[in-house]
DNA sequence: TTTAATTGTATCGTGCACGATATAATTGTG
DNA sequence: CACAATTATATCGTGCACGATACAATTAAA
């Protein structure tokens, strides 16, 4: 038996796992907002920066426009966003918030606190997790060339 | 600004990229091999559990059959494994390793290690990683109802 | 000032994830 | 023994991810 192969003695399931079962919790209260788990981190996004282009938001998010493109026309059907070439550089695509995309900022607030809660585990041991990824993620975006 | 929702606040974030992120590290060293990164975890977990039933394998991945059903058809078009229905219980299909199934193992067997290196990030940092993510996991999967 | 390189976005194809549903085999209960 | 409940797997539909490619707008260079 090669140890090193065991999955429990590797990192990179955990991690891929838990990812899977937060967004699974989240989902819970996004669905009724309509939305997915990725296109809430989306908007957390143009909450801070809107408008801006699609290359910004993919910077952000780590995402190509493979992903934004469809991801962003789905935000845009649901009312919460609209898109719009820019006029100095018609490359460009803006991404403007809607007024419900606004009053969507509102409803989504207490989401993280009700998350923590329902999850149950100490807000230390979470905090500890995000210094930790935070310390190891500039080594992680070294590795990929968009 | 609500403050809760900003990005660098969260700890969904960090851990959805990262989780990305060292995928696509993954990837590099498993696509000449012809796997994706599911593939390579439910390998993982057939070297140390095959023969087993779809049932068992997700249970260890935590991946419904609608997953797992078509990742293990294409595992057996790679040659790497196959299927059979159970005598005993015909409605369980048993995994089986061919025997590319169990040289692939020894293919794999210094991957983890070449992926620390590549990172380059201290070892003693991945392991907090690990111990931190095994504890707050149990509580994760309290949540899930499969 | 043509032309080449770059940039921002879109599209295509494949493979996950996952909720919902279906179905056949087995087990449990009256 | 019937028959309802459970179990294991499969299928369908939608929405990411992401490599590869295309293309138009802009910029740089000869």
């Amino acid at each position: 038996m090669l140890t090193q192969l065991q999955l429990g003695n590797q990192l990179c399931f955990p991690l891929y796992a838990s990812s899977r079962l937060i967004t699974r919790l989240y989902q819970e209260y996004l669905t009724p907002l309509g939305l997915t788990y990725p296109q809430y981190i989306v908007m957390m996004i143009l909450w801070e920066h809107a408008p801006c282009s699609i290359k910004v938001v993919g910077d952000k998010a780590l995402l190509n426009t493979n992903t934004l493109t469809p991801l962003l026309k789905r935000l845009e059907q649901l009312g919460y966003i609209h898109r719009q070439r820019a006029d100095s550089d018609e490359r460009m695509v803006l991404i403007h918030l809607s007024e419900a995309g606004v009053v969507l900022q509102q409803q989504c607030s207490e989401i993280p606190a009700q998350l923590v809660t329902k999850l149950g585990v100490e807000p230390a041991a979470l905090l500890s997790l995000k210094k930790l990824l935070d310390e190891i993620f500039p080594a992680l975006c070294e590795h990929i060339d968009n």
